[in-house]
Formats: structure tokens, C-alpha cells, sequence
DNA sequence: ATAGTTAGTTAGCCTAACTAACTATATGTC
DNA sequence: GACATATAGTTAGTTAGGCTAACTAACTAT
């Protein structure tokens, strides 16, 4: 039986193989990580404030600010004064943003896909159950 | 039956949750990712030259060269004259840095395993298992 | 010898992260 | 109502990390 310790080994190395490998697509994207990964929030998250949006992603404030100015200017993202608090402003994507986003989304996951393709169907299977067991995703 | 589609679906975002937890550990480093990321390689796969460690991290080779001295900067790494071609130089951890390594990859599996502590024994145990049958680690 | 390739560096540009310091708005208390 | 304080966001400046283009030095094949 497999101890956690060597169990977080291992995911840790899939991990870091499985985004690398999801990364490659992203290149396409024509859009930067930081930006497309606050897109994303938007897109399944829904609309919400520069701070909402920092706190999800684990950036500063500032940082934030800069990723959604950048979203604007590619027309993905806008911005609209928040009804509640004059301070605030609530960003939300434009339908550039969210096809980009799906297309983006698409494209990692055919890679993933395709990482799997060399495994056993069964144990693919296993690893989707397994996955869904310990993270209920 | 789980379908192959959505087992890279679940593998994406569980992957994504897994390195976002663990980069919280790398803060306490004192050294940023890619450089971290760099070290690594040294560490485990033994001293290379620049090309080489650029080709394992997917980065271009003045990115690498950066890097790299980077890590010279603060003593984590080393370089030395390639004995076979005196155009390469070979880079190679120093005790600093293995130290230092092995300090942030501990922090990084112990957070993993935190994020394991919630689900049941045995499904850890399957999705170890699970994840050794398809990624063979 | 010389033509072409390969290893690496330098220069210059962009994105993305941070902190510090600022503006503007809300809010709580007297 | 006025003032103190907290909160939302921006601006300014720094650093890390990514790129391409252009270069030098060294190796290789003819």
C-alpha cells in the first residue's frame, strides 16, 4: 500500500509533466499565462472585482490591475462600475474573451488527451475514478 | 466507463490545484521559479551543459543563459570549461544549491500531501497506483 | 582554407510579479 | 456632521523571466 508521502511524489511529478505539456498549446493562444489564467476565472467564474479576481489567482492588487488593463486592450475582458461600491469596478468577459478562452481550453486538454493515449484504456479509467475519489472533481 | 476526454479534464484541473498549492511553498526559497526549476534538473539529472538544461526546461537558449547566472549570483550553481568543446561549459549544483533544493521539494511534497489528508486511505492508495500505471513513476 | 554549423552571449523588448505610495470612496464613532 | 480609519484601485519603480536578432568563438566537413 502506497504512503501518502510517496503518493504526493508522484502527483507532484504528473503534475508538473502534465502542465508543461499543456502549456506547449497555450502558445497559440496569443495571449500571456497570467492573462489567460484571469480569463478563465471570468469565463467560469463569472464577473467579479480586481480584488476577487486577485485573490483567486494569488496576485497583489497592482499586479491584477495590469492583467485585466491588458485584457481590455485585446478587447477580452471589460469593465463596468460596480452598482454597490463607486470604488469598484466589476470586470467581465467579452465573447472574444470567452471563444479565446474555450479554444485555449480545448486545445490543452487535446493534449492532455493525447498524453494518455500510450496508457491502458482500464487503467486510464482507474486513474479518472481515482482522481474523482480523492479530489471530487 | 470514464472517457479519456474527461480524465484529461479531471488530470487538468486537479494538476492545476496540485502546483498551485505546492508553489506556495516556493516563496520561503528566496529564489524565483524558473530558476528553482533549473536547479532542479541539475540536481537530479547531473551536471549539463546551458543547451541542454534549455532544451529540458523548453526555454530558449539566452533565457537559459540568464538563468543560469542567476544561479552563479548566489552560489547555487557552478560552471566549468567543457572538457570536449571549449565553446560549452558544463553547469553543475553546488552544495548550496542541492541544499537548497532539497529544502523547497520537501516544503513543496509536504503541502501536496496536506491536500491529500482529506480523502479516505485507500483512495489515495488507487490514485497512486492509478498514477503509476499510466505515467509509470 | 574556407564555408557552414553549433554554443553561448549581449542587447533590446515584452509580460508579470512585487512593494510603496498615492487617490477616492465607504464606514464607524463621537 | 465631522473626523478617523479602512477598503478598492491605480501609479511608479524594481526585478525575474520570457522572446528574437545579432553577434563571437569554436568546431566540422570539404
Amino acid at each position: 500500500m502506497a504512503r501518502a508521502s510517496d503518493v504526493a511524489d508522484r502527483l507532484h511529478s504528473v503534475a508538473i509533466r502534465v502542465l508543461r505539456h499543456a502549456r506547449e498549446a497555450d502558445r497559440e493562444a496569443g495571449i500571456g499565462p497570467a492573462r489567460l489564467s484571469a480569463l478563465s476565472v471570468l469565463v467560469y467564474g463569472g464577473p467579479c472585482t480586481i480584488s476577487e479576481l486577485a485573490s483567486a489567482e494569488q496576485v497583489s492588487l497592482p499586479t491584477m490591475t495590469r492583467i485585466v488593463q491588458g485584457l481590455e486592450q485585446f478587447s477580452l475582458a471589460r469593465r463596468k462600475a460596480s452598482p454597490a461600491d463607486a470604488r469598484s469596478s466589476i470586470v467581465a468577459p467579452t465573447a472574444k474573451g470567452n471563444a479565446l478562452l474555450q479554444r485555449a481550453r480545448n486545445a490543452r486538454l487535446r493534449r492532455i488527451e493525447a498524453l494518455l493515449k500510450s496508457a491502458k484504456t482500464e487503467d486510464v479509467a482507474r486513474l479518472g475514478d481515482a482522481l474523482a475519489a480523492v479530489f471530487g472533481v
